[in-house]
RNA sequence: GCCGGGGUAGCUCAGUCGGUAGAGCGACGCACUCGUAAUGCGUAGGUCACGGGUUCGAUUCCCGUCUCCGGCUCCA
């Protein structure tokens, strides 16, 4: 008996019966069956050691790719509980996945875990890792395993729920073991933990059993794990480099805005910096909403409670919403979370026409969400912000063509700010809760994927995750270290203009029913600008910096000329400040360096002369002297222009 | 909200096994007037987050509060 193998390349071998994946990476080649952790018999991960019963096409998986990490790091889990058990008999253990960039492991235990049994566990890791104990696989019966976990509740319940999802009776399920150690997985696994020495605990954390807050909350332990030293280090080092681009840490340092403690959580205040770092953005957003046809509208803080109440919030977002007060005899207001019912009321205020539609309403909108004080998060989850938001009120017929405009809007906007790499979801209708028609749903849906495919926009369908009142679209970016970014929104809604009872008179002079479509392009201009500082760490692009240009005075005898250039400039359109601190020339062009300056000018004896300036750009670590001052301020005015 | 870890000068941090604190940067002053990434000297600046308790004495120990950081989806 022989068995035919089909390598990746085509090539077809044949083996002795009861060849083992590892047996076949050695026949290919030394280098190879030392880096293998597992192999792929027709798609399915298996151990090394597994035999390989059939014909069949195989595939060496190797440490250095995903697929490998991924086994490293999840059999890297197996040894932190097993090291937690030894350390922490009483232990119960659950759940231990592989995770990007490395794995967790869930524990019951009497008191949660310290730094210090960080240090503790990681040190029985080490010493598992090198008595190199191999992982061995078991398979028994269902009944058996619950036997053997009798005294850990969370493997039982595992164990029935493989019961439940694969038929009861007669089930079997794998366990690895390695030594005295046996936990209940699917595998595969490295073949001995010898060959997880690039392994290093992070930090612990709480966390709920099956992520459900009614759920005893168990002890996490994070950690990580590489193929080499080598690749475990640029990892750490990787996170150091985001830690640096953090936009917290900054809008500390380029002055930019802050989060002072007495005025409250999840809030906010700009200085003069990032006021003007907003002032561009929205300035902007005003220009490219009236590029795609909107015109503006504008409304307050706080309404009625009753106005919310004909929304639906009340029903179905009170619990993100800011308490209620009280004003005059007993009329309760609240604070606006979204602008849509607002937008709504100037629909109503007078009789439409289908002459008028598509009208696309747009307001720069501050709206307020109570959010979980645990999640706030910088910039990027806050309790107030500013919505870009719009609602476009359309007939039926006109919904495919508004919905590619508001895709086509989008990428704009975003391309214009530098960002590339987009990812959307469409989300359907949900199974059970949902309104409106049928057809007019399957109509919204289809032309949202229409868009994306004729945008050219990568997507997936998130099947039956759309809210209750119409499909979506959610934009996401890559930012310039590969974090994704959930930005932009078009959400249609067949529910409000129900609510509101909505109308417009159609040319047979009969009344019909709008569509609306919710829409926020940056999604928050405060969450925008923090995704945009961290994905230029800082470095913004000239047209956002709120200074452009720095002019350094050689001597203070170089001031008034320094004020010339500085006037020229702002003629122009460029923002620039002179420097006119007593320092010297390095360190007052170190300032402008480190503040991110797009330009530093320097100017002395030989300009005030010449009529020139010495012009140095970030990212340039030479400069230009005696460029005349007309050509450098034409050439920074050209480099600085807003995309619109 | 829940779990863990923090909160000491404007910023980054050291320190105090209970006897009211220190550095660097920054700010301010003086000198220097300088051509492309830190000139020198000096000065000021702290209710050691806030409230309570223990103690002769609390920034330090205990309790509570506020606040910041990390985590709470990724199906053995």
């Amino acid at each position: 008996m022989a068995v035919q193998i089909t390598l990746p390349d085509g090539s077809d071998r044949e083996y002795p019966d009861g060849v083992t994946g590892a047996d076949v990476a050695a026949s290919i080649g030394a280098r190879l069956a030392k880096a293998a952790v597992a192999v792929k018999v027709d798609g399915e991960p298996r151990d090394l050691s597994r035999a390989i019963e059939a014909d069949s096409a195989v595939e060496i998986v190797t440490e250095n790719t995903e697929a490998g990490r991924h086994i490293m790091r999840h059999s890297a889990a197996h040894v932190l509980a097993q090291a937690v058990l030894d350390r922490y008999p009483e232990a119960k253990f659950a759940v231990g996945p592989p995770i990007e960039d490395g794995f967790y492991y869930d524990f019951e235990v009497e008191t949660p875990f310290t730094p210090d049994d960080l240090d503790s566990i990681e040190a029985r890791m080490a010493e598992i890792i090198a008595a190199d104990q191999p992982f061995e696989r078991e398979v028994i019966a269902a009944p058996d395993a619950e036997a053997m976990f009798h005294d850990q509740p969370f493997k039982i319940e595992i164990i029935q729920g493989v019961d439940e999802s694969e038929g009861a009776g007669g089930t079997e399920v794998s366990i690895y073991r390695n030594l005295e150690f046996a936990d209940l997985c699917r595998g595969p696994h490295v073949p001995s933990t010898g060959r997880l020495s690039a392994m290093k605990l992070l930090r612990s954390a709480g966390a709920y059993w099956r992520g459900d807050e009614n759920n005893p909350q168990l002890q996490r332990i994070y950690g990580t794990a590489w193929e080499s030293k080598k690749e475990l280090d640029a990892f750490l080092n990787r996170r150091e480099e985001a830690a640096k681009r953090d936009h917290r840490k900054l809008g500390r340092e380029l002055d930019l805005y802050s989060f002072p403690q007495e005025l409250g959580s999840g809030l906010a205040i700009w200085h003069p910096n990032g006021g003007m770092l907003r002032k561009v953005i929205e300035d902007y957003s005003r220009q490219i909403h009236e590029d795609f046809g909107f015109v503006f509208v504008n409304s307050p803080h706080v309404a009625k409670a009753k106005l919310w109440q004909t929304s639906g919030h009340l029903d179905f977002y009170s619990e993100n919403m800011y308490p209620g007060m009280e004003l005059d005899e007993g009329e309760a207001y609240r604070v606006k979370p979204m602008n849509c019912p607002f937008h709504v009321l100037v629909y109503k205020s007078q009789a439409r026409s289908y002459r008028e539609l598509p009208l696309r309403f747009s307001e720069l909108g501050a709206v307020y969400r109570y959010e979980r004080s645990g999640v706030l998060h910088g910039l990027l989850r806050v309790r107030g912000l500013t919505m870009d938001d719009s609602h476009t009120f359309t007939t039926r017929e006109q919904i495919a063509d508004e919905l590619a405009t508001h895709l086509d809007f989008v990428v704009t906007l975003l391309s214009e700010f530098g960002f590339t790499d987009f990812e959307a979801d469409l989300s359907t209708r949900p199974e059970d809760k949902w309104v409106g028609e049928l057809d007019l749903w399957e109509t919204a849906t289809n032309a949202l994927r229409d868009a994306l495919v004729k945008a050219e926009v990568p997507f997936q369908i998130a099947e039956g995750e759309g809210a209750f009142y119409g499909p979506k679209i959610d934009v996401h970016i890559r930012d310039a270290i590969g974090r994704r970014w959930q930005m932009s929104t078009i959400q249609v809604d067949f529910s409000l203009p129900e609510r509101f009872e909505l109308e417009y008179t159609a040319p047979g002079n009969d009344r019909q029913r709008p569509v609306m479509i919710h829409s926020a392009k940056f999604g928050s201009v405060e969450r925008f600008i923090g995704v945009l500082v961290e994905h230029y760490a800082g470095a913004l692009p000239g047209w956002l910096s709120p200074i452009q240009a720095t002019v350094v005075p050689v001597a203070d005898r170089h001031d008034d000329y320094a004020g010339e250039v500085a006037a020229a400039f702002r003629a122009a359109g460029v923002r620039i400040h002179v420097d006119t601190t007593d320092e010297t020339v390095g360190e007052k062009i170190r300032r402008a360096i480190t503040h991110k300056h797009p330009a530093v000018l320097v100017v002395g004896d030989n300009d005030v002369e010449r009529h020139s300036v010495g012009l140095r750009l970030r990212g340039d670590d030479t400069e230009r002297r005696g460029v005349p001052l007309e050509a450098a301020v034409e050439e920074l005015a050209e480099a600085f222009a807003a995309p619109r």
